[in-house]
DNA sequence: ATCCTCATGTAACACGTTACATGATTAC
DNA sequence: GTAATCATGTAACGTGTTACATGAGGAT
């Protein structure tokens, strides 16, 4: 069994799980594949023993009905979909008016923000280095938006592409600018004052 | 004893707790206030009492030493100071080029993505919830950017600093669009099929 | 031959949060 | 009087990751 929550809904997770089975059943490996290429930019890119022990919390719950199916070339596999329970839990949750804060962790950000502990050069590099990251996940990016656009049914997805596409040029012309400020500022020269 | 780390360095919050001892040295608590200050908007606001703990990891580490300061009217303290040894620690970390990913969570996004499995009006009024506490985030921003400019010695804190006030504004657009395209497409009405 | 995909899971661990405890001083 | 600040910590818990295990089929 799983631990019983101490108040207020089940965890984000469960949330996603219970989402990505809204749009039909499907196995845990499944499940693992969709959400990399669905949610995994802004939520969640579970390892797989993670999604297992969501689903045996889910099942446990009610909110999902496992099903075995035998196959012959593959492992048997177990198919989750949803209940009219677990529909009821996702809607529920999906309406709370409360919008809460994202997580956002920048080890880059942390590096940048200590720089006069090193010399700027490494700074500007890792910049750099960034930006070309940026770069390339704009362009990833753009292509989806390309197989997105246009098909109605699936408008939230695109919608959702279109903040991380956003974000993501916002952040390439900030690393541009960093870069040329921090050129321009101190062409080969080092802070390492203390204290 | 802290617990030994497989491999390849200590965990990202150690490297914050020594960055930002290399300000000067700190108790506990006035890490918990500078962190909350300086790094939560784009890495960590850390409970009191993981502060504690990991200051403890630094100290056995060897990586920071300990000064009991008694005081009269206040309970006494400790305080922390980067060792050479530490200071040794934090410019290696900082000085390696591989440049990590940003973790990026948001419920907020998640919940947009499975719009369908709600009513429109219910998406539309948590977009602009969202646009409005990200109206304030950027009058924060901007009034901490207003203090930082012109400011040499915290240029990095200013870098940082003008990377979030990117990201809100680029999000600020974005839910604006959303919350016109939303209203356009589907004055009152519900998607609720499924399967 | 070797690797990747399909398919599910166990065990151990590290990180971080929450709740709680203590207790004096200072500000409203 | 009540709340906030200063100051440090313990205990329990939940989430998520990593490493590992198994094993057949299909691709290169």
């Amino acid at each position: 069994m799983p631990p019983a929550r101490k108040s207020g809904g089940l965890p984000k997770t469960s949330y996603a799980v219970l989402g990505l089975l809204s749009f039909g059943e499907r196995s845990g490996y499944d499940l693992k594949a969709l959400a990399d290429y669905s949610i995994a930019n802004f939520f969640w890119s579970p390892a797989g023993s993670q999604i297992y022990a969501e689903l045996r919390r889910l099942t446990y719950l009610g909110f999902v009905t496992e099903t075995m199916v035998r196959q012959e070339r593959r492992p048997d596999k177990r198919i989750y979909q949803l209940t009219t329970s677990g529909q009821g839990a996702l809607s529920d949750w999906l309406e709370i008016p409360e919008v809460e804060p994202d997580i956002f962790k920048s080890t880059f950000l942390l590096k940048i923000f200590l720089g006069r502990s090193t010399q700027t050069e490494t700074i500007v590099a890792q910049v750099e280095e960034r930006r070309q990251q940026i770069e390339e996940r704009i362009s990833q990016l753009e292509e989806k938006e390309a197989t997105l656009r246009d098909r109605p049914e699936l408008a939230f997805a695109y919608i959702t592409l279109k903040s991380g596409l956003a974000a993501n040029r916002a952040q390439l012309l900030w690393a541009e600018e960093v870069v040329e400020e921090l050129k321009m500022r101190d062409p080969g020269q080092s802070y390492l004052d203390n204290g």
